[in-house]
Order: C-alpha cells, then sequence, then structure tokens
DNA sequence: TAAGATAACTGGTATGACCTCTTACCAGAT
DNA sequence: ATCTGGTAAGAGGTCATACCAGTTATCTTA
C-alpha cells in the first residue's frame, strides 16, 4: 500500500497480470480475437511460460479469456462472459472502468442489502446492535469510517442466514474499499452515516419491520452523496 | 458430460482439484489449518509442481485457500472468505451442499430478478417480447426449458443497463442449469412457467409497471414448487 | 474427388534447479 | 537478562527446457 510513489518492480506474475489486463481493458487484445500463443507471449512479456500460465489460468477463470486445449486462447468479452470476481481485478484498473460504474454498484446495493439487514435484524439482532453501539467518532478518519461501515455490511450478510450475500459482498470488497475512502472524505458523508447508524439501531430494537426501509434510504442517499463526490472532481475521473 | 457412466480419467490439473476440494469440504483439511507444502502435495497427488500451482493459483482466486509468499498456504473458510465464483466450483461436487442451498439461491434470486426485469423492461422492452414470442412447446424437454428459462434471465440482466447483474448471474449459471434440468422435469412445472412467459410479455406490453410484481411472484412460487420437488426426492438429496 | 495420413500449429504436463520471503533459532553486544 | 543481528531451514515464486496431447489445415493416396 505504501508503494504508490515508488515504482513496485511487480512480481513476474502480477507484471503478467498487468500487462494482460490492460491490453485487453484498452483494446489491444480486443474481445473475440486469439491472444498470441502462450510460448511468443511469455518471451514477449519477459517471463517463462509456466509463469505465465498461471496468470492466465486465473484470468480465465475470472472470465477474460477462453483457454482449450490446441486451440488459441480466445479473449472474451468478460462484461458478458465473467464472473463477479472480475471486480477484484477491475478494482486494479480503475482508470478503464466505464463512467458511472461505481454508481452502478451502489445500485445493485441498494438491492441487495435492505432485505439482507432485514434478514439479519431478525436472527441475530443483537450481534448487529453490539457492532452499532459502538460507531466511530466524529473526529476519526475515512478509513476508519470506511472500515467499520464495510463491517457492518458483512455483518448483516453473515447473519442474514443465507451463505450466498458474503460471497457476492467478498467479490464487492475491493471495489468497495477504494471508493469508501473517498467516499467518507466529507465530513458530510460521516455525518450521514451516524445518523444512519443510530436510526438503524433504533429501528432493530423496535422490531417494527422499519429496518428494511431504513436500511434502501440510506443506501439512495448514499448514492446522491456519492454522485457528489465525483461530481465535484475532475470530469469523467469516476 | 457423458463421462458419467465412465471414470473419466480427469487430467491431471482437475484430478489436483477434485482431490483438493473434497478434501477441504469433508474436513481432511479444515480451515485454519496450513495446507501440505507444494512438493509434498504434488508427490503425494500424483502430478509434478508447476500443475499443482495451476490449480493452487486458481483455488485461492475462488477464496478456498490463501497463498502467502514465505509461509504456509492457509485453508479459509470458504463461507466467509469466498468469492461467488466458489459456485462454479460447489457444482461439481454437489452432495456436499449444505441442505437447502438451492433454496437459498432462490431466494437471491427472488431479491435480485424483479428490479433487474423492471429495468430491463424499461430499457428493451422490443427484446424482451421478441423472445418471448417464442416459449417453448409442452411437449419440449426439460433441457429445453432449462435453456429457454436461463436465456431469459440472461437477457433481462445484460438488458437492464447495470453491468454488475450479468456478472452474478454468470457465476448462478453452472449450479443453476444443474438444478433447473431437475426442476422442469415435472409437466406442472413447465406449464407454470409457460404461464409465466405469458404474464410477463403481457405486463411489459401494458408498461403499467407490473413487471417487476409479475416477476417477483413468479421467482416465489418457483421456491415453492423447489421445494416440492426435493420433497418428493430422497430425504436429504438436495 | 473424397477419405485418410501427416505435419504444424496450439495448449498441457514433467523435471529439476535456483530465487526470494518468512520464521525460528542462536551468537554476540548491551 | 535482554536486545540485536545473523543464519539456516522451509515455504512459496520463478526459471529453463523437454516432451505429451488435442486441433486443424494440408497434402497425400485410393
Amino acid at each position: 500500500m505504501e508503494t504508490s510513489r515508488f515504482e513496485a518492480p511487480l512480481r513476474p506474475t502480477q507484471h503478467a497480470e498487468h500487462i494482460l489486463v490492460t491490453a485487453i481493458l484498452n483494446g489491444t487484445y480486443p474481445s473475440g480475437t486469439a491472444l498470441p500463443a502462450e510460448r511468443f507471449l511469455a518471451k514477449q512479456i519477459g517471463i517463462t511460460r509456466p509463469t505465465l500460465r498461471e496468470t492466465l489460468q486465473r484470468l480465465a477463470s475470472e472470465g477474460w479469456i477462453k483457454i482449450q486445449h490446441g486451440k488459441s486462447t480466445m479473449v472474451n468479452d468478460f462484461w458478458s462472459a465473467g464472473g463477479l470476481s472480475l471486480l477484484s481485478t477491475l478494482a486494479k484498473y480503475a482508470d478503464f472502468l466505464p463512467d458511472g460504474f461505481i454508481t452502478r454498484l451502489l445500485e445493485v446495493r441498494v438491492t441487495l442489502l435492505p432485505p439482507v439487514a432485514r434478514l439479519a435484524a431478525i436472527q441475530q439482532p443483537q450481534n448487529l446492535l453490539d457492532y452499532l453501539e459502538h460507531p466511530p467518532q466524529q473526529s476519526d478518519s475515512a478509513a476508519t469510517y470506511a472500515g467499520y461501515d464495510w463491517e457492518l455490511q458483512m455483518r448483516m450478510a453473515g447473519e442474514c442466514g443465507n451463505p450466498i450475500y458474503p460471497l457476492i459482498l467478498n467479490d464487492f470488497a475491493s471495489i468497495f474499499q477504494k471508493m469508501a475512502t473517498r467516499y467518507f472524505l466529507p465530513q458530510s458523508s460521516r455525518d450521514a452515516s451516524l445518523i444512519y447508524y443510530r436510526n438503524l439501531a433504533a429501528a432493530i430494537e423496535r422490531k417494527d419491520n422499519s429496518v428494511e426501509e431504513i436500511v434502501k434510504a440510506a443506501m439512495e442517499q448514499s448514492i446522491q452523496i456519492w454522485s457528489k463526490i465525483k461530481g465535484s472532481d475532475q470530469i469523467g475521473k469516476e
């Protein structure tokens, strides 16, 4: 994390990933076309074939490419063929993300989290209440808020009784954390969340089925807040 | 797919996956413990280290294990550390799936698909209508219905305007297809879906915002149907 | 002309050596 | 006795090269 201003000499396997993913994203290897042969690619990238293959296998499992014995490895249209694990890799190359992508992610959260929160509030209310009793201080850093907020989501997913939701959230983690540190930069964002935490705790205690609505409202509000944040930045630099 | 009754001699890389995943699922390698060293594991499985490593890297990217330079590779609690891509691998070892897992998956669909359908019906109504005009025949096979139903979901996800949803659905694909061929076995299941397709088409044409409700009702009904199907089977053989 | 062998792709696997990181242990200095 | 730094063992990371195995186009040959 501290290597942002240094040219961290990427390990061969990471270097290969960087080369390949960048090339796919910027159109050097358009979807539907064949990737160069492994032997050639390895030499070109400057690593050996076994090392390259480890990276290729990983990329294939995420849906970037399609490997078949005998045939050439093909580049996928990862938006239609890829899995959710793409997000973790995409997060590393956020510059290539389409405009408004984070907003799309937040929209999915609006759909997912409220029902999850409702279930969790029914299944394990005490667990959530215990956690909500110790929110961050107003003076705490954006990173602290980001961590607290993420942990809250994970708890809700973990306690809702459906093991699928944590899996989805885990894939959101990387790209989500990345945006959260920016989201919580303004004091107003942090204040809004503190109110949300308070309201949520109250709703859970009331047990009056208002949890889902409260979470949904908060998630929708977060989209508004985010749109202002990215709007105040350089245009098109989501 | 045709190798079910033959001992398909798995390729070394698949063999390794089978060995490892099975061992993790049945508790041979409990979560939190260290995996044997690569050199040892490779010899034990009967493959070479580079080959084993390709498999290990894949499993790590799915969240089964955690690899760190210098340290021993650790077994994760994949339910809390894994990503949604776990589903594609889990589908191959369905015997280990917890009871009611498919139901949990269908419950997630109840949350996800209705909003997606609503958006898709607004964005690209004609695309959906065209597709819904050619539903399967009553006499068609379960596999045909499974394929048609899946394609419908994918279209809705693809046309809803949010690129995240297709990614989620793609991860559902393997395990979903597996269950769909059983789901559509009874004639009653197929009939119910035909009615659903008809109602959905009508709702899209009306443009009266009833799409979301109709899809939600159908998804909830599918859970009921599924519970009867698995109930009529051997107990506990989800 | 059509069927079959062949050769030239491609990815898949095997060996065995060496590099690098982590850790525990131990000698030397404080 | 404790802190510090070095050292060695063990784990994963990479390399180099050779060979195995599907795919496909081509070039035979009937």
